[in-house]
DNA sequence: CTGAAAGCGCTTACAG
DNA sequence: CTGAAAGCGCTTACAG
């Protein structure tokens, strides 16, 4: 199974009785060399099979054409979706993309980014995991020059390119539409807060309810309702209450949203008229269920070109300093069944 | 944005006094080196934020730790989850996992194939596109002594490690299971048929049918139906027939089978009374939707894992050749409401 | 236009 | 245990 020896620039160039240096030239297509010779160099390199060998190549002209991407999970559809995004503009770019899940371990996170640092990548784009909070492996990129973007679940205090969802704005559109809606009791299904996405969304859910003069319930906000598990749990204990919510925003995901639905159908709520369901992220199934879940679309694919499209301004930006941005893209609010009370379904 | 120049071995050597000989050897934790310096050598380059350039290193062990991974999309379910699988299995062997998706492009399956083959990765897991019928290019990365595993979408002819769903047996299954529920004229959507999985499908659709002595109905069998679109198009002319199927299965995927759902239901047929419906992926929607799907699951993530192996257990048997084989694993029929007529939902 | 030479950062036989 | 030297495969100033 080890490779026999494959054909290099050397064995080019003995067969043409010429030296490496103008079979490189021939390779790269540089213009100081005869026209003639460049032909039969490459028709040679074509016969023998030749592959260049892009590790010699990359460390001998101190680059890498690499960009690794840390995300908590592979097969989510979010981070699918962003992943696809950056591929299809690093593969344009002629860039690899190295891909790492950190399964929301911070230690694996921490070993992702490490292993990146080592493969002297040149950009390293995270969406960092839930649990940590220490973030040294990510200054320590930094402090290697390699250019880090963060996407989504950012680290506020790290000064880096970042690629963001409005969270709140779009929160406040979306509470804002249960408001529309007619409900009066909006519980709020919230995301560990160590999270910056999750905080910003509790931050718009409050912020609707203040601008519409709402009063804040405590009971009716419910910590860490994650899963489609914890969301169904946090739902039991909701619609037990005495004064039950008549709308549950399911701020972290439409898998919560979910869990919403089915305990409510189960409990015999009718969705909409007694209550109102809004997830967030588009997933494709809401729109699926019956009835469907309204909830928070973040252009997904857009985002990974988006981020991708930043690093390469960058580069080729060699001689400024990167200055420290955030790019904000606005989700859209998508609205279905599960809060249409005025038009039934 | 240019890197400043990074710490190596030499700045290590050059501060200690020492030869680059020995801060190697110390790094990679060799017994030839004295204990003593080897704690004052990994003491220094901690110091000194060094890390190692795996790009020098691999290029003069002649390995590369890397794996490309070819598909024709990063997210969609399927593949996503055999992608998490592989990654799980690379990340703890400590290999790199480079990423492609051709995105049904022949063509551009080719590049990638090529740009892998350029980085010099030790092994090449491949997804065909739906489009091809030349593979000169997986040829090739034969030839370069790089390690082909072909699976799900995999060429037959090409003599490589195959790691495949038994397709055919499965779908005997389902197709024996719509018998057994008295479904008597079963419509069949298929794939391209040149994919190897939807011929194996098709055949063992055929194959079910002849075992229960009914006929094969030209009329019931679609081309192309791969989409939801494409699905819901089939089905309207199917159910438009003077004598309409009583059973669909979807063979290209549980989307394909969305659209059957989608217009029977709009032309006021009753699932599962009156039309059954197959999928095929268990796409996690298939639970949500009212009748819920019918379906056969692959065990993604155990695919991507065996597929993984796979490649070590061959890499690790560096002198003998390696045996062209094919691992088949058997998918596992989900029975829904979609195909339950005894017992009605 | 072409060659000889140095060097990217590392590893590893070869001496001692 | 440690050093000097060669080499992985390529690129690129420097001469000519």
């Amino acid at each position: 199974m080890r490779p026999k020896k494959r054909t290099t620039i050397y064995d080019i160039a003995a067969k043409l009785n010429i030296t490496a240096s103008s079979v490189s030239r021939a390779l790269n297509n540089s213009n100081h060399v005869n026209e003639d010779t460049k032909k039969l160099i490459l028709k040679t390199a074509a016969e023998l099979n030749y592959k260049r060998n892009v590790l010699a190549s990359n460390l001998r002209k101190g680059e890498n054409k690499t960009i690794g991407v840390v995300v908590p999970r592979i097969n989510q559809n979010f981070f699918s979706n962003v992943i696809s995004g950056i591929e299809e503009t690093t593969y344009s770019k002629n860039f690899n993309l190295i891909i790492c899940q950190s399964n929301e371990s911070h230690e694996k996170e921490i070993k992702c980014v490490n292993a990146l640092i080592n493969q002297h990548v040149d950009c390293i784009i995270i969406s960092v995991a839930a649990e940590g909070t220490d973030y040294t492996h990510l200054q320590n990129v930094i402090d290697h020059n390699i250019q880090l973007i963060q996407f989504d679940r950012v680290v506020d205090e790290l000064e880096t390119l970042k690629v963001i969802n409005d969270n709140e704005l779009a929160t406040l559109e979306g509470i804002t539409h249960l408001i529309e809606q007619g409900y009066k009791r909006i519980a709020l299904l919230e995301g560990p807060q160590n999270l910056n996405i999750f905080r910003q969304r509790k931050a718009g859910y409050l912020k609707a309810l203040r601008k519409h003069k709402m009063p804040v319930i405590d009971e009716l906000i419910v910590e860490n309702a994650w899963t489609k598990e914890l969301g169904a749990e946090g739902t039991r204990k909701l619609l037990s209450l005495p004064e039950p919510p008549d709308a549950i925003f399911a701020s972290t995901s439409d898998f919560s949203a979910l869990g919403v639905l089915e305990v409510a159908t189960s409990m015999g709520f009718k969705v909409p008229d007694e209550l109102g369901i809004l997830g967030y992220a588009n997933e494709p199934f809401t729109e699926l269920t019956s009835p469907s879940i309204s909830t928070i679309d973040q252009f997904t694919n857009y985002m990974g070109k988006t981020i991708a499209n930043l690093y390469f301004q960058e580069s080729e930006n060699k001689d400024s300093v990167v200055v420290p941005r955030t790019i904000s893209v606005k989700p859209k609010l998508i609205v279905r069944a599960s809060t249409s009370r005025t038009q039934q379904v």
